[in-house]
DNA sequence: ATGGCTACTCCTAGTAGA
């Protein structure tokens, strides 16, 4: 089984990319991120086209998230506990051939110490809350998504140049942490040790072909699922070519 | 030496992303 996250930062504009990549890849459920289109928008037909059915939580313009699978899917959440109907659309998750899958997009941030910040700080908090307050680690649950943080300095293409910044600041690390602490595994590395696999890649300053990334794209693995892993991936081909997202898919694999 | 983009919107400028 292969499950996939892939922040597609409009599935408008990466529509052709994002089903081009699915024929090829054939993942079994896939989590998108940055959809900004609201439900009613949300391409089920070239989708369906593909096999894919989808549950999507979105909004229009910003955020947005969305499930795909070549199954039922049966949804769980799409907000976290006392979030109203504005609130942003940043979670969704949904039960997969017995599996739970959590499909975030975790606030940027913007500025260490500006009101996103503390908002995405409170919101990893009430994240791993929710987590405590509905799931146990001895099922088999995956959570993926843009979580907007790069945990460690080999996640970072220069350490000392973003120490203390936005993504890679000390609190937003330990919320990381926090998160990874309520029972999962960082896929990635049950696999890989190195540094230099990243998943995101600034548009601006030609950043991608300098090898200026970071590795901010997770799949996290309850311990049942972490046992199962046999491989993980990173797609950054599809960071190269015509109008790509500024993010690679990353794909994992179970046996 | 710096910064260099993309996508969105009641669209041609401002906001947001990361």
């Amino acid at each position: 089984m292969k499950i996939a996250t892939w922040n597609v930062n409009s599935i408008r504009i990466r529509l052709p990319r994002l089903t081009a990549w699915l024929a090829r890849r054939q993942p079994d459920v896939v989590c998108l991120q940055e959809t900004k289109v609201s439900d009613d928008e949300f391409p089920h037909a070239a989708l369906a086209a593909l096999g894919y059915r989808a549950l999507a939580n979105g909004q229009r313009t910003y955020n947005g998230v969305a499930i795909l699978a070549r199954d039922e899917l049966e949804e769980v959440a799409r907000a976290l506990p006392g979030e109203g109907d504005d609130a942003q659309r940043r979670l969704l998750a949904a039960e997969f051939a017995g599996l739970r899958i959590v499909n975030v997009y975790g606030p940027n941030g913007q500025e260490v110490g500006s009101d996103k910040y503390a908002f995405k700080l409170d919101w990893y908090r009430r994240l791993r809350a929710w987590l405590d307050a509905t799931a146990r680690p001895e099922q088999p649950l995956a959570l993926c998504g843009d979580l907007n943080i790069a945990p460690e300095d080999r996640d970072v293409w220069d350490p000392e140049k973003w120490r203390g910044q936005i993504m890679f600041s000390d609190p937003e690390r330990a919320a990381f942490h926090d998160l990874v602490a309520w029972g999962f595994q960082d896929s990635l590395r049950l696999h890989r040790e190195d540094g230099g696999l990243f998943t995101w890649w600034d548009y601006r300053a030609g950043a991608f072909h300098r090898g200026w990334g970071l590795r901010i794209d997770h799949i996290l693995l309850s311990p049942p699922l972490a046992a199962r892993s046999a491989a993980v991936e990173i797609d950054r081909d599809e960071r190269k070519g015509e109008k790509p997202s500024d993010h690679a898919p990353v794909v994992a694999t179970l046996q």
